[in-house]
DNA sequence: GATTAGCGGATTGTTCAACAATATGTACGA
DNA sequence: TCGTACATATTGTTGAACAATCCGCTAATC
């Protein structure tokens, strides 16, 4: 009867609990699900056919991944973040980038893997797709990240990619906030190429800041 | 019956969940559940007057903090850090430790703080304290990354020196590890005191350095 | 005698139905 | 109009049940 049975059934067996997880990530990255919007436990547990129970615990899972808020006896909600989660977000991203470009190892892979995903958001800035340059931009920062060879450093930078995007569809208006930073990621990755690892890090430092300042300035704007 | 009966009377209706995860945390931290022991569902969900699915889903919770690791169909163990856990852990340490040093705002009251808990660390180590000297150490460096500002650093860092609290539970000697490194730690804060940030920092990641391969000199030797 | 196959018991994964506790919404009265 | 009391809906927690899976043991085979 629901839409998500088939998709279930195709995944049976394979832990109930983290594929309801992984359908309510996948919605709410797309968008599907709006920040702010309430998670009902009953019409939830219906339409995707698995038991009050076993939603409750994949809510347990996406909020420890902050993707997702719990208010007691009111239920939970699309975390909907505002100004001052977005400059948490940029006081993580201030910390642990320019550390790992100062830092990391910048392998020839992981230059090569920048490199690819920089030609991949040129292509898509050309081509005008908005949501194929935010992918980009995303991966690119994860591979930055990914210097440090640490795991939980990308999972936490995960979780930060993933609320970014949830700033992105809180705002009414979407502007093309990527178009900018192709060339700043184009950049750092010639100054990493060239060893010229303090001033990438400084150089990315201020790239940061100014995102941070201009996503304000839209969040204040509306 | 149970021993924790009474003090789940008193916090009663304070979610039931959230407390059973908070006793399981505080059990695990005092090290009276070794890395590695399994908690059985039955024994601890009557042991603790609570039923099977909300254990359950504290479980969920503390998995999240990658404090107890979950096996498909064999139960929750708590967690167990081998080498390349502390490998894992000290790539997080050296990298938003120092960055907090580098780029983060050293206040008179964060400064203050960290002298008095270096004070409180001497004190024990005088005192021979081996665990007092653990939390001084631990609540100093939490203290670093709070130079970020960042909560969500704070947090990360929180579950790291969580973890490293479960290695040294694990390792069968506990030397005074920590009593090299009262002294380094009051050396930071004269340089940060001195605005001397970089050279602050620096020094930092080469005393994790050192830190990391003594431990897993301890670990490989044992 | 060693190895593998199969069996039984125990534990986890999931569901269902019920009740208590809390929040929301509405009608009523001052 | 404002505040109060009640009715309703939702969440929080429980207990029991069943399927699926894993573990240890016995037994059959080579």
């Amino acid at each position: 009867m629901t839409i998500a049975e088939d998709e279930k059934i195709a995944a049976e067996h394979a832990h109930t609990t983290a594929w309801v997880a992984s359908v309510l990530r996948a919605r709410i990255a797309a968008g599907q699900l709006t920040p702010g919007s309430k998670l009902s436990e009953q019409s939830l547990s219906a339409s995707l056919g698995v038991s009050r129970n076993t939603l409750r615990q994949a809510f347990a899972t996406l909020e420890g991944e902050s993707i997702v808020t719990r208010i007691p006896n009111r239920g939970v909600f699309v975390a909907s973040p505002g100004v001052e989660e977005v400059r948490e977000i940029y006081r993580v991203r201030r910390t642990i980038e320019p550390a790992a470009v100062l830092w990391g190892r910048p392998t020839a892979e992981a230059l090569d893997a920048m490199e690819s995903i920089i030609s991949r958001a040129k292509a898509a800035r050309d081509a005008g797709s908005v949501p194929d340059m935010a992918n980009a931009n995303q991966a690119f920062h994860e591979t930055v990240v990914g210097l440090t060879g640490s795991d939980s450093l990308r999972e936490l930078m995960d979780r930060v990619l993933a609320e970014m995007r949830l700033v992105f569809h809180a705002m009414a208006s979407a502007p093309d906030f990527h178009t900018h930073y192709v060339d700043r990621n184009a950049q750092l990755v010639q100054r990493l190429r060239a060893g010229e690892n303090e001033l990438a890090a400084a150089e990315l430092r201020a790239y940061l800041d100014a995102a941070e300042a201009e996503l304000l300035g839209h969040l204040e704007g509306a």
